[in-house]
DNA sequence: AAGGTCACGGAAATCGTTTTCTGATAGCTC
DNA sequence: GAGCTATCAGAAAACGATTTCCGTGACCTT
């Protein structure tokens, strides 16, 4: 139908030969303002449209960015994705994303499908058992890297930008025992999940040097289904004595564990305190709202995009290879005081 | 580095022709067990990864397929394209998803930009007050593409899946009609946006079957944005007598409206009957729980993927242009019964 | 034994660009 | 006016696959 217009015809629009018309568009040095306007005027009236594929095939390179994600449908991973995409997207760059679902045989498929199309680039924020597989994959690609709130791999181009979840749940925990807690209890994501782990050193960091003892039965790890964190939840919730707070670390982790309070008819804030990772709207709007350990997703998102575009362009890896953000916690009256003083 | 290796030395090691190579690769007829065999075995060993962008600009088809939304921060939106990028994924196709902040602009210039990246189809939710701009220029490209609840433009390869929000909200009404509601407010998103304008039509087709007025003080319009519906909800709150129950069309708007109530200090089910359109964690965790116009996001995102597949391999366009998928009311608490009958 | 099909090799065209290489023209110096 | 140097134009070679064309044996059928 619509034929595709090539360089040739522009060309022979102009009156001028093909190589001069590539050298006008591109704004390439010694190139005659008259010359240039004619090819710019040529290729106007024809509605000349470079093509994307024997640009790319001939400059080697895609000007694409490959992300591969656990899942889209995490708000939290959206957000940093968008705040990314802006950002790479201002410097003519278009992202293929892949969602893995968490699965580990995807991740390594996902890897290598965005090798083949020669991405320029990729961030990966994949939370599958894969990790040490697609970490070796993703060093032998020698594609620049960032990874996202992940342990960084050896490799040359590789990048890493990370939330400081183990000073948050530090904060959290403070927080807990200045209101008086003392059985504080930790539902995390899987243990193999590079921010459940820095969660968790923040939780023992803290219980150790506030002199109160690691308790086996008030720590739970979970998969990143709503459904399996019910369960790990509703495990923990038999438990007698009730622990009087909760630190969740996960916003999906945080809706299983509300159905399983709700569940068991247990009042947030009144029969236990709780601390979740990630403000979001359901943690602001619940009644009572609750206590969250923040950060700046945006700015998540535009530091992994800024990262990786200097990992392309940079030939010597001199800039640092790993970004720690803050994160800062918000309370509320979900930790506002202790409605069991007898069970603490 | 890790130079690329190319069809000719897979053809050198297996000791066969560049062409054989070629047709045994791609299942083509004509070509012999062994051979096959033997230009796998050497593929394997060199780790020959067919070059995506030779293979694409000869075939004329890059099998990727571009995706269009207005934000996917949008947990609704996220699902959606979920599950279309698992039935797409599994076709061979690779996704470029590109998020237009629900700028106009920006759905100009991406669609542009998909165009010139020669995907094989696209998806597009953009959310502009572009409509009309945009749905020219999708008319001009030529390429298979599926709206998502959206109208559908005049094209010919043009599609549409889109959801019964018409029947959704009318059930809804319907519903309050029947609690005994007759002061039924109504909170949109823009007057030009398609889902916007079903549920409006359903609401006042609704209504009018049942005999009751049309209040134009109880109908808002409101942008995508939290803040935006916190202040429209706050001009309906503002009135009085204050409306007893309320339709709220978005899941975005649904936050901001829970923020100007919570600010008002009113009490969901007891203050003022809700129901939000989309089910999400939000609409069931909170107290008391909200009823929910639901739609299965997820054979949405099915449909529309099936649609496009179809649309790029026929080339009659003898199928359904158009699906329209059902709604289902989910009533819970938060429309369980009048907590102020003397307002009804 | 003639004819047909099948399985391949080898070379070359093609996709639509970019980039290199080779000239050509103009302007300048002396 | 010869010689030299910028400055550009045009032809052709890449990029790495697919695809076509032609040719050649080998095998089978009748």
């Amino acid at each position: 139908m619509s034929q595709r217009v090539t360089i040739r015809e522009v060309a022979q629009q102009a009156g001028v030969s093909v190589g001069s018309v590539s050298r006008a568009l591109n704004n390439y040095p010694h190139v005659s303002e008259e010359l240039r306007n004619r090819v710019v005027a040529a290729a106007l009236e024809l509605g000349y449209q470079p093509a994307f594929l024997a640009h790319s095939l001939r400059r080697g390179e895609t000007n694409s960015i490959g992300f591969l994600v656990g899942t889209i449908a995490n708000p939290v991973i959206a957000t940093i994705f968008e705040a990314a995409a802006e950002a790479l997207a201002d410097s003519g760059y278009a992202i293929t994303l892949v969602s893995s679902r968490n699965k580990a045989d995807l991740d390594i498929a996902y890897l290598r499908l965005l090798a083949s199309r020669q991405v320029s680039g990729m961030i990966v924020s994949s939370a599958s058992e894969s990790q040490d597989r697609s970490s070796a994959l993703i060093n032998n690609l020698g594609i620049p890297t960032v990874m996202l709130d992940r342990s960084i791999p050896y490799g040359e181009r590789i990048f890493a930008v990370q939330s400081d979840h183990f000073a948050g749940v530090k904060d959290a925990v403070y927080h807990l025992v200045k209101q008086g807690h003392r059985h504080i209890a930790f539902i995390g994501g899987p243990k193999n999940f590079y921010p459940t782990q820095q969660r968790f050193l923040g939780y023992r960091k803290a219980l150790s040097e506030a002199g109160l003892p690691l308790r086996r039965e008030l720590i739970r790890f979970t998969s990143f289904t709503e459904t399996d964190a019910f369960a790990e939840a509703l495990v923990l919730f038999r438990h007698t004595p009730l622990p009087t707070s909760l630190i969740v670390a996960g916003n999906i982790i945080l809706i299983g564990t509300l159905r399983a309070l709700q569940d068991r008819g247990l009042q947030v804030g009144q029969d236990i305190a709780l601390v979740a990772c990630d403000d979001m709207p359901l943690t602001q709007l619940y009644r009572p709202p609750i206590s969250a350990i923040s950060r700046d997703l945006n700015l998540l998102g535009k530091t992994a995009a800024r990262l990786l575009l200097r990992g392309i362009q940079d030939k010597k890896g001199r800039t640092d290879r790993v970004i720690k953000l803050p994160t800062a916690l918000i309370t509320r009256e979900s930790t506002a005081r202790i409605h069991r003083p007898e069970a603490v």
